[in-house]
Parts: C-alpha cells; structure tokens; sequence
DNA sequence: TTGAAAGCGCTAACAT
DNA sequence: ATGTTAGCGCTTTCAA
C-alpha cells in the first residue's frame, strides 16, 4: 500500500497536496495531473483506517438483523443497501441470531470501529443502546422499536393481523386460530392482537388452544400447527404472523393430509421461493425491502447532521384476499 | 469515547500500561485493578481503528457472495460465520451482485479498511485478484475457482451432475433434460458436464433444447422449464444445478398440470423452506455451511502465518434418491 | 495555491 | 514491571 508520502515525492508535491487532490480541494490543474499520474503508477488507494481515524468516522454503516437465513431479513438488507450504495455507503451486515449479547458486542464494534451509524432489528426489548446513544452515533431501529429515543421504522402489525383475520371471516371461515410468535416480542404481540380484536369483535368460535405461541422458525411453525389439529375441536383456518412459521404450517397440514381447501390459511409476509401454491390463501404482503430503504434513507439524514427529534414511521402492509394468491 | 490517556490519568498510570491491561500483557495485579476500574468508571472500549492504523490489520474478515437472498449463499455465510466467531473474528458480508465492478469495489474496500483476509466467492472468471494478492493478503475463494494463486473451496460439481442423472436413470426416466446455469461459469459447467456425461453414457434419449441455459435464479429456471416443455418430444425428467432454478422448474411443471410422477425432478442444492414436496425427487444436497466452515478454516490458517502452497479443497455433494424425501 | 506540522488513539521498542 | 516516546497514514489548521 502505497501512502501520500510515497505519491507526494513521486509528484513533486508536499502530502497535503495530495491529499487535496484526493478531497477535492483547489488544487492548480498541473498539479492535480502530477498527483494523479503518481497515484496510478504507485496504485495508490488512500487508507481508510487512518481517514477515519483523522475524522473520527466512516463511510460505513452497520446493519443488526436476527436472521440471516430469513428472506425477510435479506430483503430488508437488499433495500439498506440499494439506498446506502446510491449515497456512497457500504454495508456491513452482522448476525445476532437474536441473542442480546451478540448484539451487544456488534453494537460495540459499530462504536469503536467508529462506523457512520446503525440500523437494528432488535433483538428483544432488552436492547441497551444506552452506550451507543450518549455516544451519538445515529441509530434507527426497524422492524421493531425500542425505550430509547430514536428514530424507528416499523410496519403497522395490528392492522396486518386485523387485515388476515377479517379475509378469513369473509372466506367464510369461523374457527380462526392464530400461530403467534414469541410472546413478549413487539411484532408479533401485535400481530395476534390483531387477530384477537377480530375474532373478538366477529364473535367467531375460539377455543382454548387456538393461540399459538412458536419460535419464529419454520419448526416452531410445524409445531404448532400440530398440536392445532389435535385439539379436540380443531380451527377451520389460522393466521401465522410470520414467513417461517407459515412454511411449518403447511408442512404440518399436508403431512396430516388436509385437502386444499378444507383448511384457511392467511400468513403474515412474503411465502419465501414458493414452488406451490396448494391452497388459495390469504397473504399480507410485509414491505420489508421497503423497510429497510426507509430506515437506510433516515439514517442517512441523521448522518447528515439532521437534528429534529426522533421520528417512527409506520409503514402499512397490503391485504391480498385467497384468489389473489395465482403465480 | 475515552482514551487510553484519561484512563491512564484517572488510574494514576502511564497509557501503555493500559494498553498493556487490555492485551494481555505483565501488569501487577494491582494497576490491573486501578485500570479496570477506571475504565468501567469511564466506559472506556479501545478504538478499534487506532489499533488498527497502528497494527496494520483488524480483527474482521470480509465475505463476498453474488446473492444475499439465495438461501445457499446465506447458508454458507452462516458457516463462516460459527468458524470466524470461535477463532474471535467479526464477520462483514458484502453482496456483489455478481457485478464485477462491485466486487472490485469491495476489495478494494477489504485492502483499504486493512481487514485480516476476504472469502470470496467470484462474481466471474474474470476477477481482479491482483490487487489484493500482492498485498499479501489472504484471500480464500468459495465455491468457484480462480486463476489466481489462493486457497479455494468447491464442491465435486462434476460427481453432483452424475449423481442427480444417474439417480434419475435408475428411477426409470429415459428423456433427462438439464437446466444449467449461465454458459461459462465454472460451477454450473461442471454440474452439466456431468449430466452430459451420463447422459452420453447411458445412451438416453437426447434432443436439441434438453439443455437448457438459464440465471441463477427463479424466474431462469421457470422460463427453462417452459422451453423444455414445449419442445416436440418433451423430457420426462430434468437434472436443475442450482436451488432457485429449481423451484422454477416446479412452478413451470403445476403451473403446466404435469402429474406428480410424470415427471422426474434432481435438485442440485436445497429446496429452501419447501412446504410441500409435490413430487418425490433426487436431492443432491450441497453442503453450503461446510464450505463455509472450511473456507473460513483455511483463511484463519493463513491469517495465522501459514505459508503453505496454495490449496483446494473439494467437497462431495451427498445424493438423495427419491424415496427418500420424506419431510 | 501550497507547504509544514500537529495530532487522531493506539502499540511496541527501548529505557529504567 | 512500568514509563517514555515514536510512529501508523491521513486531514487540517496556520503561515507563507
């Protein structure tokens, strides 16, 4: 690697001068050629470890997701980093797999790697972002939010789970079960008061049993979509309020055999890499790419300098009734 | 952020035997309290990027994949990152798009941003590796080869193409068509020398179109499928080298009304998040995550001083007939 | 417009 | 065992 030094006395010039040129300072055109011309021949590339170090920041920003095998968490990343690259960041995506402590030391290495700023999908409402936040290194939370005062992107869960529920009922169905993620976790407690407010509301039959709580997973889903149809008096349709959990649960309904359409089916996101569609279901298509061009978008605001304070935006999910539902 | 200078005032110390506390070195009990103490007093974190300007080299190391949203390629960054994590690395996951030019871009970025090392898995033959291989730095190419002189991980692509045809010829089918990858990238070639291989060997039916050359991805694999099935003397069976093209191929056939059984079907790669099998089919399961272990294995070796001549390792796809595909 | 020089926070060689 | 000090490569005053 070669250094402005080694570029300066190849050029002619002092270290500073190279450097303007690299910044785009005023520089006398002879000059900037002179520079120029040594740089290529020393294939000099300026070192970012000691830019940051001098300015105290990187073009770098940090993305905390819990899931890196959920297409959820690609997709947001894939919207982060469309709206990052156009800006001139790069992208930096570390797993937490949910775990707080994992998140905990990212969230460190993003503060003394002194990275531009970072979006987070908590990984529980634990999160402490109390040492990044006094330090005030711009943060956005997506997907769900949290104590601290920052800006947040989120989807509007309860109308996501009040939007499945209602297209079932009007399916026809009236023994709606709910497969609901952790309890205790922001989304998915929504999600299923979503469901719960409808069935409520509808008077729809509800048995002991016909809430669900699941990992995220597509086990978890398996799981419960079981013990769903050994219940004494089984639901005739059931909202998951997740991806995963959907694929578990029809994994679980075609190994029980349940014919097409004898069983409602409505799933909160996107079916990832579908080859079959083998029930017309409901879906509530969840904007995660959308999400995370959003948070990427307001980071990038904070990282300019904007001051106001701290914003949620709530981002709406779009019903597709059962016929939608065609390749 | 504190320094290592007002943790070394308020312990009443010298900076360097701070630094000393914090990497291990001889420090009498006692300052190693006095520090310790007055560094949780100050929420001291050494900075990352002084230590690095000063050390030369990080503690992170850079994974380039041409697809965030192909659960293979996230299979493996998984991989890498169990191995990477143990050995106390950070991971950065870097998406090239398969665009040289971005691929470019971020190895620049691992150069300058002096990470330990990069897992690469080229966008092309025509990578630019020579930057960074003069540098010195340790580079470990994953899943493809190339021609440069670095460690490379792949998996027996020319066995998997045997192995899927074959299982398929064994199962009765006598028409096998191959949906490959685009012309000219290593891996996809050798899976469909190997159907080529087979094919030739058994003297099965062979026509014009029974290769079929698509993207990597969904919608490749569903407008193959749909060449293949409208040709004068369809296959009955057909051999797809990656994942995605895969679930293509299945959308192609349901959405065409082709009969479970009608039709043969091996998958290089995993069905991802399949909820249904809608018909039996060869699995040849390629063992992403191990790659990724390894590839991250053989980078930590030469992160490590290893100075060994370049290698490659080969890894074998496991074949799973059709039977066998239960859930 | 250009150059000289002072750090950014850390580590390691050297001295004590 | 501990302190002093010289950089790592860059940007940015301050002077000229």
């Amino acid at each position: 690697m070669a250094t402005i030094y080694e570029v300066a006395a190849l050029a002619g010039v002092s270290p500073a001068t190279v450097s303007r040129v690299f910044n785009g300072q005023t520089v006398s055109a002879e000059k900037k050629r002179l520079v120029h011309e040594a740089a290529t021949k020393l294939a000099f590339t300026p070192n970012r470890t000691a830019r940051r170090l001098r300015g105290q920041s990187s073009e770098i920003i940090a993305l905390l997701i819990p899931d890196i095998e959920n297409p959820f968490f690609t997709a947001l990343a894939r919207g982060v980093e469309d709206c990052a690259r156009e800006a001139g960041y790069s992208l930096v995506l570390c797993n937490t797999d949910d775990d707080p402590a994992k998140e905990l030391h990212y969230l460190e290495i993003v503060a003394s790697e002194q990275m531009a700023g970072v979006i987070l999908a908590p990984a529980s409402d634990e999160v402490d972002l109390g040492a990044i936040v006094s330090l005030g290194r711009p943060v956005v939370a997506v997907d769900r939010t949290t104590p601290y005062p920052v800006d947040a992107v989120k989807i509007d869960n309860r109308a996501a789970g009040i939007g499945a529920t209602t297209a079932l009922f009007e399916a026809g169905y009236r023994r709606i079960a709910c497969i609901a993620g952790p309890a205790g976790i922001e989304t998915t407690e929504d999600r299923f008061l979503g469901w719960r407010q409808v069935v409520a509301a509808r008077k729809t039959v509800l048995h002991d049993g016909y809430l669900q709580h699941a990992n995220f997973r597509v086990d978890g889903g398996r799981a419960a979509m079981r013990a769903l149809l050994a219940l004494d008096t089984p639901p005739d349709a059931v909202v998951t309020t997740n991806n995963l959990m959907a694929v578990g649960a029809l994994q679980a309904l075609a190994a029980a055999g349940i014919a097409p359409d004898a069983f409602g089916l409505a799933v909160l996101g996107e079916l990832p890499f579908m080859a079959l569609t083998p029930t017309p279901f409901v879906q509530v298509r969840l904007p995660a790419r959308h999400l995370g061009r959003t948070a990427a978008a307001m980071l990038l605001e904070r990282i300019g300098g904007d001051a106001q304070p701290p914003r949620t935006v709530v981002l709406r999910a779009e019903v597709n009734p059962p016929e939608e539902q065609a390749l």
